[in-house]
RNA sequence: GGUGGAGUGGCCGAGAGGCGAGGCAACGGACUGCAAAUCCGUCUACACGGGUUCGAAUCCCGUCUCCACCUCCA
């Protein structure tokens, strides 16, 4: 079985085979730290996480990166905006975005390159690209660098674009350009407006680099110049990527084998903005639903197909994984401590098929369903051996509760107040029981409903009556 | 104008020529003092019009609708 994965270059699912065998290394776009992320940013980090995690549980080694892009016109100008320099501005956004990733049970990075630390790297590979002529300083004495698109032939490759088809740039000031697609690799300083803390010393003056050359520089430095997997959200797919594939081959390097791309989240049917508020940032949406129920939703679909995001579906989601919950705390409270076995073939062979993470879903939830109907019918010894199946499959797709991850991440139990307040409503129960004992049904109902008042719900089990903390909202 | 993607049942979401993924919701049954949970069962599908085929949600042609991207910023 081999595991294949859609090629965007390819424009088909290709076989997965690593340059180096037993080794995978793979970069992916980032955030530009300028704005508090949404939930469409997080589902790039968690799709690529799920990746990330099947690549290891093939006992694979990898290479993680994930780059900060801590300086752009953005960042600038919102900084300027709020009159706070503009790493003080990055540095919090990125704090933010650490946050959410964290909250989503996303793995840190093997390393987390910044743009602002990679200077000198990007100022080589630029000097690299002049020498070998496919890259010129602006003819308007600006300072600027720019890409020679028309002297790169295979400019368009990865988005199957050509350069003449193109929608002419409505660009009035071509500000030195021979040709108005070509990119920026280097931006010169703009005394005017923009602070000299912005600034770094190149060949070509003051300036800061452009965007694409930045991942250009920091993949190549961390992977090599030969590299398994490049990934990030559609919409890099260009120019972002176009452009650091450019600059990458005609620096004389093969650059990334496969470039995977995950879809949006939309609302309305349309791209996240800012203009829809505040209501889609991520610690918005936690106060909805718990940070391993969020991470079901956007592991539920498929990493390429676009997701309309809905606060019902987000809920239909939550339910669905706690009946997923429910089952590993049942089976755990009747056989004692689960312990992961092997995957199911049938999940195994979604995964590969491009992570069908929908289909290795079905396989999950219909495990549950196995499990559920041994435990109903006392076979706790085959429930224990399910139980471990379905912790295995949660385990690949980042979504275990056991995983103590989530326990930090405000998950269900914190184990010193879950015990306070067992001790409290064991006492009522205890109550609830003698009445029941006595056939006072009226008596015990008004202690169950005095209990889901207080948002505890009760269920009586054969092993007696269990409590759990309502999720509705 | 170019490039890429989408339209599936009450809802969310898979699949990509034949055997109805899965979940949520609803309804019926079992179980329960009543519930809850669980199990069993049931219901509603493939945007539209043609075509190919023994057979099409899936392939072909046409149409409609929607989305993304098209070179810092826009």
């Amino acid at each position: 079985m081999t595991l294949r994965l859609h090629d965007t270059a390819a424009s088909a699912v290709r076989d997965f085979v690593p340059l180096e065998a037993g080794r995978v290394g793979i970069y992916v776009c980032g955030l530009t730290v300028q704005s508090e992320p949404h939930v469409g940013h997080v589902r790039s980090a968690v799709n690529f996480d799920v990746l990330r995690r099947w690549l290891l549980a093939q006992g694979l080694q990898v290479t993680f990166i994930r780059n900060i892009t801590d300086i752009d016109d953005k960042i600038l100008i919102k900084s300027a905006e709020q009159a706070r320099p503009w790493y003080n501005l990055a540095y919090e956004m990125r704090r933010e975005l650490d946050k959410a990733y964290d909250a989503l049970n996303v793995m840190p990075p093997t390393y987390e390159p910044m743009a602002t630390g990679h200077i000198p790297e990007m100022v080589e590979l630029i000097g690299t690209l002049i020498a070998r002529g496919h890259a010129y300083e602006a003819a308007d004495g600006s300072g600027d660098v720019y890409f020679d698109v028309r002297s790169w032939p295979s400019y368009g490759e990865l988005t199957h674009q050509s350069v003449d088809d193109m929608e002419a740039a409505e660009d009035a000031d071509p500000r030195g350009k021979r040709d108005p697609r070509d990119f920026a690799l280097w931006k010169g300083w703009k005394k005017e407006t923009e602070p000299a803390t912005a600034a770094w010393p190149s060949p070509w003056g003051p300036g800061r680099p452009g965007w694409h050359i930045e991942c250009s520089a920091m993949a190549s430095k961390y992977l090599g110049n030969a590299f398994d997997i490049h990934g990030g959200g559609v919409d890099l797919r260009f120019p972002h990527h176009e452009n650091e594939q450019a600059q990458s081959r005609a620096a004389g390097q093969p650059f990334a084998s496969y470039w995977l791309h995950n879809a949006w989240i939309t609302t309305a049917g349309e791209k996240m903005s800012k203009s829809l508020g505040n209501s889609l940032l991520v610690p918005e949406v936690l106060k909805r639903v718990r940070p391993i129920e969020l991470r079901y939703y956007m592991v539920a679909a498929h990493y390429r197909s676009s997701v309309e995001f809905s606060f019902e579906a987000l809920d239909e989601a939550a339910a669905a994984f706690r009946r997923v919950e429910s089952f590993l705390d049942r089976a755990g409270a009747a056989t004692g401590p689960l312990s992961m076995t092997d995957l199911p073939a049938a999940f195994a062979e979604a995964m590969d098929d491009d992570l069908g993470t929908p289909a290795a879903m079905a396989v999950m939830h219909n495990a549950v369903r196995e499990g559920n109907a041994q435990l109903a019918a006392g076979d706790t010894e085959a429930a224990a051996g399910t139980a471990g199946r379905v912790h295995a499959m949660l385990d690949v797709l980042g979504l275990d509760p056991a995983d103590p991850h989530w326990a930090e991440q405000g998950g269900r139990s914190d184990g010193r107040l879950e015990h306070a307040v067992d001790v409290l409503v064991r006492g009522l129960l205890d109550q609830r029981a003698q009445a029941r004992a006595a056939k006072d049904w009226p008596t015990a109902d008004a202690l169950r409903d005095r209990l889901a008042a207080a948002g505890i719900e009760v269920e009586d089990t054969p092993e007696g009556p269990r409590w759990s903390v309502a999720e509705t909202h």
